[in-house]
DNA sequence: TCGTTTCCTATTGACATTCTATAGGTATCC
DNA sequence: GGATACCTATAGAATGTCAATAGGAAACGA
């Protein structure tokens, strides 16, 4: 993942992709173009990053997969949400808001 | 760098370092101190996430160094601010607006 | 003054995650 | 049939953080 030219933070990418896929399942380039849209294209991730991360949520469980055809007829793997992964992003949610409040208080001092 | 039991982002510790020292020369278990005050307890910086972080800023020419006493009469590692550290702060905060606006926009996004 | 605790810096080795670069297959379009 | 766009995938490297550990020096208590 990389915003501008910069390099970003770690536990963030998974947020994102669960995020996403709350919207309904999708293949992995998918996930990618949905990520850049809803972040107003700040994040854009890459295979290299994608697909290690797909897989290895698919082995925590929290998401699945099966293969299917795109809405331009190639084959493509699909992902799903999983019950487990609702359960991830509430917390990995929650995560994000604890992080973010303790930097904008550090931030916030004198 | 820990938030209670879990694993923290990458590049979020030299922004809470330059921080601190926004306040002033410190040395490096002050600094940690510090970190764990302006962030309301959520950010624990142990000894061997702080130090490699520190020597690597340094070498940046982000923070300079020198030896001095603790108020404890101990020797110590004081750190300092430098010019270029400064700008560096700025950079990083900016950049941490732009991270959390995004990261913001995706958690609202239906 | 001896032993213990507290303060302070420091390193090592493991581990997780992400990045760059690269690869290859298959439909579509001209 | 050649280029292009779409789609998944991996290898290798770099980065950053963690847990665990070490050790010295001042303070403190008995």
């Amino acid at each position: 993942m990389n915003s501008e030219p910069t390099t970003l933070l770690q536990g963030t990418l998974d947020l994102l992709i669960l995020k996403s896929l709350l919207a309904g399942e999708m293949h992995g380039l998918g996930i990618s173009r949905r990520i850049q849209q809803i972040t107003g294209g700040t994040f854009v991730v890459k295979p290299g990053s994608l697909f290690p991360a797909l897989h290895r949520m698919e082995e925590e469980g929290w998401i699945s997969s099966f293969w299917g055809d795109s809405e331009n007829n190639r084959r493509a793997k699909y992902y799903r949400l999983t019950k487990p992964g609702r359960k991830q992003l509430e917390t990995e949610t929650k995560r994000w808001g604890r992080i973010s409040w303790a930097i904008a208080q550090a931030l916030e001092a004198s």
